[in-house]
DNA sequence: ATTGTATATCGTAAATATACGATATAAATA
DNA sequence: TATTTATATCGTATATTTACGATATACAAT
């Protein structure tokens, strides 16, 4: 990220803040949505799912990955990827929370 | 947005993606959290909340504005800053659907 | 009219993000 | 062992973001 103060920001809001910009691109949700569907969480599909090439893709994946959202599991020649669930649910508690904060609900 | 391909995603997921972008910076939520407890929204005190210069908290209230997550309104020779509230439940009621939709919640 | 105050914008530098093709890596299969 | 397949990484180009100081703008007050 281009921002050099992260340990000037309260806790919460860095973690809040990290949790958006896994999801501030439309490529990365239709990833958490693709492996949604898929309980069998495949992965080179996800490359033919996307209007992006597969390099792309993969750093996509890295991202989501970085910040927590998916789990990446090598089988065989290909890494399977799953949704981190308890991670996602820990986001929506996050994101509730700031706009319970907000009063806007 | 570094991404050259807007078009080719679903309208909700850009919506989604462009909402999370405008809270993908701990200022940008400070402010958020700011403007929601001072109703009297106050403008030059963001300034003074935050570790940065007051062109760079510039800077984030535009993305906040061209977001439509705050209103700013002009008076005398300040500037008022809001919360847009009905923006804002747009915005939690997407992110929610989200979470719904990949079963995390 | 001049001065002061509050914001926005400009110019700029550096970091990060997006995207791709090419190449490396790792494992299954022939 | 050689080949195919799947994925990651490298190198690179371009766009965007973050951050600041300096300057412009717009209004209020003197």
């Amino acid at each position: 990220m281009a921002y050099s103060k992260a340990g000037q920001f309260p806790r919460m809001d860095v973690e809040i803040a990290s949790i958006a910009k896994a999801l501030a691109h439309p490529a990365r949700v239709m990833i958490l949505q693709h492996l949604a569907r898929m309980q069998t969480c495949i992965c080179g599909d996800i490359v033919s799912e996307l209007p992006l090439s597969q390099s792309t893709v993969s750093q996509h994946l890295r991202e989501l990955k970085k910040a927590g959202l998916i789990k990446g599991e090598v089988d065989g020649p290909r890494v399977c990827y799953c949704l981190n669930i308890e991670k996602l649910r820990r986001a929506n508690l996050v994101l509730n929370q700031l706009f319970k904060d907000i009063k806007c609900y």
